[in-house]
DNA sequence: ATGACTCATTACATGAGA
């Protein structure tokens, strides 16, 4: 069994992308993020032909986040139970499009989409700490119900756990991403019980996982590991092998961010 | 170096991303 998670940055840009990434990697499920699209007008049929099932949570341009599973896409969840909102300059608050969960095939699959921060003084920042803390918060108590409950966190983080997880650690001092509330939220996690399994396998410095667009940087090679697994215990264990997709930053038209992937025996 | 980021939008400039 082969689970993935990819930060797609507009899935209606990059949907035959995905579409072909699928066939290639032989996915069983995917968790994507950013889809950047809405509810009504996201690309069921084009993931039916391809023999996939699909469950997708967005209400606008602005993040969105998806579950595609050939082997089973049952009790979809839109938000996890304590996920903060958001309150916009002059608008009502608002749980935005970031988390979307779904059983498929056992084990359950929550793609998540962090919020940024923006800045450290941003009020998006203090969203993004109680983010990751509310995601902590449930994890324990859904490890406390079931220990050996088979659960995959998997996503678009935002935050970069080790200084040789950014290309120049100097470079995002006083910036978001490797602050030490970012880092201790993340942490929470951990905390909770989950094991990231992406480190595990890849434990290599200077692996990866998002290039910006500017700057050249992805053929300098100047990136940030940013997307991660959190499993439960039960789940890590099944674990044999962990993949990141670099090939796909390649190429006109790619996104951002490449695919992280779990084979599970 | 003749270029220098990409996406979506009641679009043609702006917000957001990282």
């Amino acid at each position: 069994m082969r689970i993935a998670t990819w930060n797609v940055n507009s899935l209606r840009a990059r949907l035959d992308r995905t579409l072909n990434y699928l066939r290639e990697h032989q996915v069983d499920v995917l968790a994507l993020q950013e889809t950047k699209v809405k509810d009504e007008v996201f690309p069921d049929g084009a993931f039916e032909e391809a023999g996939y099932q699909a469950a997708h949570h967005g209400f606008n341009q602005w993040n969105g986040v998806a579950v595609v599973s050939r082997i089973g896409l049952e009790d979809v969840r839109t938000a996890f139970p304590g996920q903060p909102d958001f309150a916009k300059p002059g608008e009502a608050p608002q749980v935005e499009a970031r988390a979307l969960g779904a059983d498929c095939g056992g084990v359950t699959v929550w793609s998540l989409y962090v919020p940024h921060g923006r800045g450290r003084e941003d009020p998006h920042m203090a969203y993004k700490l109680r983010f990751l803390h509310a995601l902590a918060d449930d994890a324990a108590a859904w490890l406390a119900r079931n220990p050996s409950a088979q659960i995959a966190l998997v996503g678009d983080f935002n935050v970069a756990p080790l200084d040789t997880d950014v290309w120049d650690p100097q470079a995002f001092e006083g910036l978001t991403h490797t602050s030490a509330a970012e880092r201790a939220a993340l942490d929470a996690l951990t905390g909770a019980g989950f094991r990231e399994v992406t480190r595990e396998h890849l434990p290599a410095e200077r692996l990866y996982t998002q290039w910006d667009y500017q700057q050249l940087r992805f053929a300098k090679d100047q990136g940030m590991r940013i997307d991660f697994a959190f499993c439960s215990p039960a789940l890590a264990e099944r674990v044999t092998s962990v993949s990141i997709v670099r090939d796909e930053r390649k190429g006109k038209g790619a996104s951002d961010h490449v695919p992280v992937e779990l084979t599970i025996e």
